[in-house]
DNA sequence: CCTCGATATGTTGGCTGCCAATAGATAGCA
DNA sequence: TGCTATCTATTGGCAGCCAACATATCGAGG
């Protein structure tokens, strides 16, 4: 997989997966890397400008927490962001069925949801 | 759908939509757009480069041909054009498997290929 | 005790790749 | 005589992700 595949949904994947618990950074890219079967690999310089910007407009929420001497910062979805997961989720409905039906016309047909 | 959300996947819908034949660059606007079911509106300033490019590379070849006193450059697939294009779409499956995966871990589960 | 890899957070600079804006030409219709 | 659709093409800009770098704690093994 390329390395930047990610881009135009950084978003969506972070709050998808702090959908079922706060999680900190590190943990997130172990998290993404897991459930995607080891594809995506997302590095620092990747998500932590971008889970700072989430915190900004209010999407996510954070917390320090100490283990030992060691500070860590757990990221939990807002309202706002269980919203706006929603919303990701239904515009990567619609991006890989317009893509798909381009890609392969004939073959992704599906029935009605 | 946000501007650029077919920033990685570009090659791929212009060798689609070349290969039930020759288009030219206009010709191929306008199917990507309906075969989109009008969500995909590719800019003359994507595609013109983008075809460019890929005849640089040898996916695709054009012929100039006269329609009145209009000159249109018919775009069409190589062998290699068709090969890629073969490559592009299990990418474009990896790609929906492992972003899909992250955004709905339980709802894409899929019968072994 | 000391080193090394894993854990953990963060910043900066740069580049890729698409888009918006612009330019110009033909053709047909009202 | 415009106005819209068809048709090709270039240029500048910038969003957004990554690579590289910087720093620190912790546990295990030698």
């Amino acid at each position: 997989m390329k390395a930047d595949a990610v881009r135009g949904h950084l978003d969506g994947l972070l709050l998808a997966v702090l959908e079922q618990g706060p999680l900190h950074g590190y943990a997130i890219i172990t998290a993404v890397r897991e459930r995607s079967g080891g594809v995506l690999d997302l590095r620092t310089g990747t998500i932590y400008p971008a889970l700072n910007r989430l915190e900004r407009v209010g999407l996510l929420g954070s917390d320090w927490d100490a283990v030992g001497e060691r500070r860590r910062r757990a990221y939990h979805l807002t309202d706002a962001g269980r919203a706006s997961l929603a919303e990701e989720r239904s515009s990567w409905r619609e991006f890989t069925a317009a893509i798909g039906s381009v890609l392969d016309p004939a073959g992704h047909v599906r029935p009605a949801t």
